[in-house]
DNA sequence: CGAAACTATG
């Protein structure tokens, strides 16, 4: 055989090989082919070179497509106008523009699709220019009607500059065919405006088009912004009436709509019918379930994701981790972050910074600062996540030195930097650093009405009224739904009720309806009053407003309702809710935890997991104390075993809440269980296992407990001394007490309270040694208060000592002569030490 | 075999 002819047969063959590659792209795969091409000296076989051409522009590979590109000799136009339209896809946009100038050098001429795609290599405001060159171009040559061409003129408008451009070009049509009506449709859905784009939806179909694929995603999408759930079920009742082939994009689409409508349930049956190779249409359904409060199905559906093999992508993550997020699933987020550091995301900025909000919102300042000093390049976003984190955790001062360490990076901060820097500072309440921030924000471009309500509630919040007013008062304009929003709640913070109701009805007055935030936050500031009347009031006026359907507003209500003493009407409210999420489950369960009613609390705990929603770490906490102090013992198990399933909770907490909720109930041993098998210790469950073992009278232990606690570097606070001496004193254990006291008096001076002091007076006081009792009590740095003499009394009376109780009583005669109690301890050491006699009456 | 404008998840 030839040389040639071996060539050539191995051309057929390499060829068919690329055939069947299309069916299955793979990067990898490709290269190899490619390499062996090489080695097998078929590379230069011009056919073969536009398969490959075809194959890499496939495989999302411009650049290694244009490698091949540059070896083809005279390529004709439409690879010319193929190349550029894939570097223009793939963001490449000035190698597009380069190719486009080098075409017209080799002295090719641009067609119509030459044009359109370079056009769509223009995609932001700064390529604006370059777009209207080309249309300058475009307008002196004669493709300048041609539907094709000006349909990418209207995408590029819109994507570049405004949507009144976009407008004019597609009005320039001399006919319109489906695709220009796609182009202008999803345009007007970009810019947010869904309404107008369901409006051309009708239009286009009156003028006969008939809307395809493209048009049917576009409009899902519009339905899926403005939750107009009924008409997204219309739509898709269509597609299924019209047996037309459903493909992935209309399928996430419809996932997309059932989702940010919150018909969950739909969004789950159409996912489970559906051919899942593809990770967007996961992505999809895992967002929707982390949007709608479901975080903990998101996370397994993830789970389920990976265990078919599909491959996770950046998208994923960030749902992922926005589920992680909502849902505090720390363990979970924490497994996130090893495979985005597999995956290489990590310094990706989106990704980074969902990663350490994860860990923000987690409480892991730590290493939510850590991801965020990984981060290169920084823009405006992660540095507000940073603040946002660790203002959320109350670390004021911090987010304040973050704040101006990004000024000093030379960043511009946007309003939602001062959304989330505003309440730090009323946090702090230094009315220099509110005013320092309010100078700051009058000089950014964008501040807006909201940022002026920030500013008010800033303001509000110490009380400071009249600054308050004077922002109201010099909006240029009519004042927005926030500003007065900010104004009532700013009257309502300083107790002025008639005023923020005033202020409430004006602005009803002037035709500024209640939006969601509003209506909450006005409830929220009748019920922190108490006023029933005026959260009727409020009730009442929402009603017309369609806003009695929202779950936050429906939140607020039943809890106003709780918090004004009508706790029937708020049950009855919150069983009337028809999705109810897990906030109405949290507010709910607080109110009767606040009651004390265990069994309603319990029982709304249980509903609130039997309908799928996970409660937070502080409201099982919560439970847990109830359930010790109820000494429920049987409720706190099932509680125990109910929270090893849930990996969404903070271990610390739930572990302290376990430990004391089985001391309560007399189990000193499940305890101690709990106690030994968690893991590194944090202050709160050492603190709270003395305080067990003090309740159980375990006097020696707790001193060993706090000896170790020591060793283990936990610092005990105030509190924890107290526990501990209280133990001992009931234990007889002197020398511990005056150990630990003397001890932690060395190295915590500063912490010392008059309670300490007083804890050892009944140290000495119940043993008998009431001299050693009196000196406690006239050494302590602080005045002796009713209590230091009273627990001295007692001793008196205790061990017969007439002198020193007749002395303790005077002083506390001095400090409340009204004190009855001490009459009757005074008269009982009389009557006990047979002195009854001595005169005194 | 192969061209073009409009398409989903964040």
């Amino acid at each position: 055989m030839s040389q040639d002819s071996s060539n050539y047969a191995n051309v057929r063959a390499f060829t068919a090989l690329l055939q069947q590659y299309a069916r299955y792209p793979d990067p990898v795969v490709l290269m190899y082919l490619h390499y062996t091409f090489i080695v097998h000296a078929v590379e230069n076989d011009s056919n073969l070179h536009r398969h490959l051409l075809y194959s890499y522009g496939k495989s999302g590979m411009p650049m290694d497509a244009l490698t091949i590109f540059w070896k083809i000799t005279e390529p004709e136009l439409t690879l010319w106008n193929f190349v550029i339209r894939l570097c223009a896809k793939h963001g490449e946009n000035a190698v597009s523009f380069q190719l486009f100038i080098r075409m017209q050098v080799q002295g090719n001429l641009p067609d119509q699709y030459s044009y359109a795609s370079i056009l769509s290599a223009c995609h932001f405001e700064e390529d604006l220019w370059n777009g209207k060159c080309i249309h300058a171009a475009i307008l002196e040559n004669t493709v300048a009607e041609d539907v094709v061409v000006l349909t990418a003129l209207v995408n590029m408008y819109g994507e570049c500059f405004s949507l009144d451009y976009a407008n004019e070009a597609f009005l320039s049509m001399q006919s319109q065919d489906t695709v220009a009506w796609n182009a202008i449709i999803t345009m007007n859905i970009h810019h947010g405006d869904c309404e107008f784009a369901t409006l051309l939806y009708k239009t286009m179909q009156n003028k006969g088009f008939v809307p395809d694929s493209v048009t049917v995603t576009g409009i899902l999408s519009a339905y899926a912004n403005l939750a107009t759930l009924n008409k997204g079920i219309q739509l898709h009742a269509q597609i299924i009436a019209s047996s037309s082939k459903v493909n992935a994009i209309m399928i996430t689409s419809l996932l997309n709509m059932y989702g940010k409508c919150g018909n969950i349930s739909a969004a789950k049956r159409l996912f489970d019918g559906i051919c899942k190779v593809d990770s967007v249409v996961w992505n999809a359904m895992i967002s929707a379930y982390a949007q709608n409060g479901q975080g903990n199905d998101a996370i397994e559906l993830f789970n389920q994701m990976r265990n078919e093999g599909v491959k996770p992508t950046k998208t994923t993550f960030l749902v992922v981790l926005e589920a992680c997020t909502n849902e505090k699933a720390f363990v979970c987020g924490r497994e996130m972050h090893l495979l985005i550091k597999q995956s290489g995301y990590e310094t990706d900025l989106m990704v980074g910074t969902a990663l350490l909000t994860m860990y923000g919102k987690c409480g892991f300042l730590e290493e939510a600062f850590h991801v965020f000093d990984k981060l290169t390049n920084r823009t405006v976003v992660p540095w507000n996540a940073l603040i946002a984190c660790y203002s959320q955790c109350t670390c004021s001062a911090d987010a304040i030195q973050f704040f101006d360490q990004m000024l000093s990076e030379g960043l511009i901060p946007d309003k939602i930097t001062f959304m989330n820097i505003f309440p730090v500072c009323s946090a702090l309440a230094t009315i220099a650093e509110c005013m320092r921030m309010h100078s700051i924000a009058e000089r950014i471009p964008e501040r807006d009405d909201n940022v002026r309500a920030g500013l008010m509630s800033m303001y509000g919040k110490l009380g400071r009224i009249d600054d308050v007013k004077s922002l109201f008062y010099s909006c240029s304009c009519s004042a927005s739904v926030s500003v007065w929003t900010a104004l009532v709640a700013a009257w309502s913070e300083i107790g002025s009720d008639d005023n923020a109701l005033e202020c409430f009805n004006q602005m009803l007055v002037e035709g500024v309806l209640p939006d969601k935030v509003a209506t909450v936050s006005i409830i929220t500031a009748f019920a922190n009053q108490c006023s029933l009347r005026r959260g009727l009031y409020a009730h009442a006026c929402i009603l017309g407003a369609q806003l009695e359907l929202e779950i936050d507003v429906q939140n607020a209500l039943f809890s106003m309702y709780a918090k004004c003493g009508n706790i029937d009407a708020a049950l009855s409210m919150f069983k009337k809710i028809s999705i109810r999420d897990a906030i109405s489950f949290r507010v709910m369960i607080a109110i009767f935890v606040q009651l004390d009613n265990m069994d309603e609390a319990v029982h709304v705990f249980w509903q609130m997991l039997y309908e799928g929603m996970a409660p937070d770490d502080v409201t099982l906490a919560t439970i847990l104390t109830l359930c010790g102090s109820h000494g429920a013992l049987s409720q706190g198990l099932k509680l125990h075993t109910c929270s090893i399933y849930m990996d969404n909770l903070d271990g610390f907490v739930i572990e302290t809440a376990l430990l004391s909720m089985y001391s309560c109930c007399g189990c000193l041993r499940k305890a101690w269980k709990i106690f030994e098998t968690s893991g590194p210790k944090d202050d709160s469950i050492w603190t709270s296992m003395i305080e067990a073992c003090a309740f159980h009278g375990e006097g020696e232990a707790c001193v060993s407990l706090f000896g170790y606690m020591q060793q283990e570097k936990s610092i005990p606070d105030k509190s924890t001394l107290i526990k501990l001496l209280l133990a001992c004193s009931h234990a007889g254990l002197i020398d511990e007490a005056v150990h630990a006291f003397c001890n932690f008096s060395s190295y915590h001076s500063c912490e010392m309270i008059v309670d300490h002091f007083n804890c050892m007076v009944d140290v000495f006081g119940r043993v008998g040694q009431l001299q050693e009792a009196v000196e406690m009590v006239k050494i302590m740095p602080f005045l002796p208060n009713t209590f230091s003499w009273s627990i001295l009394l007692s001793s008196c009376r205790m061990f017969f000592d007439v002198k020193r109780g007749e002395s303790a009583a005077a002083s506390i005669f001095e400090l409340e002569p009204e004190n009855v109690a001490t009459y009757v301890s005074l008269s009982n050491i009389y009557v006990t030490a047979g002195a009854s006699d001595v005169g005194w009456s």
